[in-house]
DNA sequence: TTGTAGGCGTTATCAC
DNA sequence: GTGATAACGCCTACAA
């Protein structure tokens, strides 16, 4: 048997739009009203029925964030703080979370559909997917954690870090320890990111003159921890004298570190290891991780600001932004 | 300009109902008439308004998972092969992820109201909460992961390891190691967890002879990494010869680990750590995590069964059943 | 401040 | 196999 508003209206002795009022806060209700409908939806633990409601409001507003990736532990870390300021701002903030195969495009335009949000936000993305159906949305958006330049639609705005310069930054703190056989653990170089990153790493080789072969100082890999750990076994199948690693995220870095360990070398005396991203978990390492610490914290603040500057003010431009990464040296590196 | 299921009705040339049967996958439709509306459908990219879906659709076949804590780490490890099992036996699966601090039954509550499904999984509840609001849920349920036993309720099951076991198994490894200065980093001992743990660990203390004082032995924290620091910052400042850690959870140890070597402390030459639950990360770690491993494989497996049964035979009664864990040694442990 | 009534976009139940 | 139409539960003008 379901309890709907009417029913709280009948035995409340009050109109469904009375009742209807007071369920949304609505300030013109008398203090008597309020009290005894009250009453009657607590004594019946009644709620409204969210779809009838979203059906026939016009615009909520909300800001809603698509999540790829629930254990992607960047994004975990940078969602507490949005979802704060986000209210703070007076907005209601929706989090959903797909998996890293699905479509973050198609649940979009689900969600335009159906909860009609005021902004997106996404954590995780992948290029082919927007350039093939970003179109048909047309509120504000910002991609979060990489950039959104090249897509070049008024609608999407990005703030990232410099992907390139992170990944060069590492190299090169390798370079500068002295060590010259560097091996890579990447992802598939057919997306964005892993591409971008190796381009940095090539420029610092460049910088030192140091040679660089791809086809045997780099290996592709899933973003995971066992991954990793399957990679970086081939890179020391493969390089005979390797003395450091660059991974390009803190969980594959991870993985290599017990692969390097399972071949009987130690870190970071036979070898050193630098991740990338900063999550919290390279700290608590036994042998902290040195890493490529992207800012989260102004990476979530700056999205939620430029996503609501969109939304309020709609004749502005896409801005692309780019947040100032650190690298935080660890126990993971040496000097040779 | 919204698009709805009456102007691909008008541009088809079909009727609304037509429509909503070919959008529905329905047999009773012709072939025909399935081609030209769906060419329709695509030529706009329309999607069903998933509100006034639900608002009108009597039940859903659909089963919930309300996981509490996105970054939960077992929970996570869990989820695939449950949305896996819950697919293949012709349910939908609706996953739900709500914050450490939110109140699961609220959320469900409301579950109830909007989407009406057949079921629900909670991984991750508090026990207060439970018996406060459980009584206005009248599907079948199933509590993954601690015991909903004591709850008594007919239409809430459970699947669970035995948490005073495993835990006594823990303190009895380090026991038969030779350790006799033991700390415990546990929860705070008003959830039901903590408490039937700790209860375990004295069992072990008995049986062997020795001594526990918990107001010196036992810290309470909070079940992540920062907290597992902190308590065993405070572990090692009280307990002179501390030889010896348990930690209630993987990520607690971890933090412990860290904490340990921070004060030159080396593991497992000075203090060896045992964690709980068995996640992933345990076997990454340069030095491996000695654990307690839930068995998640059989967790979610028999969770979803027994919840499907219910689901299908509803005269029957409310199972609580205990999956067996595994003590794992690893390298953080070692012999006096 | 409160009540009334139309309609949000879909599905289900009828007829045909 | 297909079409018309009444709900579903709520919000929001507008009227009182």
């Amino acid at each position: 048997m379901k309890i709907t508003i009417k029913d709280i209206a009948r035995e409340s002795g009050y109109a469904v739009g009375t009742v209807s009022r007071v369920l949304n806060n609505r300030p013109d209700v008398s203090e008597t009203a309020r009290k005894s409908i009250m009453e009657v939806v607590n004594k019946y633990n009644f709620r409204l029925n969210s779809n009838a409601k979203h059906l026939k409001q016009q615009a909520g507003s909300s800001i809603a964030i698509i999540v790829k990736g629930a254990t992607n532990m960047l994004f975990a870390s940078m969602l507490g703080q949005m979802q704060n300021d986000i209210e703070n701002k007076g907005y209601e903030c929706l989090i959903y979370y797909i998996n890293e195969t699905d479509n973050e495009l198609e649940e979009a335009i689900q969600l335009c559909n159906d909860r009609k949000p005021m902004g997106i936000l996404f954590l995780g993305s992948n290029h082919q997917v927007f350039m093939q159906q970003f179109s048909s949305i047309d509120i504000p958006c910002v991609l979060v954690t990489n950039s959104g330049e090249s897509l070049n639609y008024s609608n999407l705005s990005s703030v990232s870090t410099d992907d390139s310069d992170g990944a060069r930054a590492a190299v090169e703190y390798l370079l500068e320890l002295g060590h010259r056989n560097i091996g890579i653990l990447g992802g598939y170089l057919d997306g964005p990111v892993a591409a971008t990153r190796l381009d940095g790493c090539i420029k610092a080789f460049n910088k030192y003159n140091v040679p660089f072969v791809p086809e045997i100082q780099y290996e592709p890999s899933m973003f995971v921890m066992s991954r990793g750990y399957k990679a970086m076994e081939n890179l020391l199948d493969r390089m005979d004298n390797i003395t450091a690693v660059f991974a390009m995220s803190d969980v594959m870095a991870m993985g290599a570190m017990r692969a390097i360990k399972d071949h009987g070398l130690r870190i970071p005396d036979d070898i050193s290891v630098v991740g990338y991203d900063g999550i919290e978990l390279t700290e608590y390492l036994v042998t902290k991780l040195t890493t490529i610490r992207q800012n989260r914290e102004e990476i979530a603040r700056r999205s939620i600001e430029i996503l609501i500057d969109k939304i309020e003010n709609t004749n502005s431009m896409a801005i692309h932004e780019v947040i100032p990464f650190r690298l935080i040296p660890g126990e993971s590196t040496k000097s040779l």
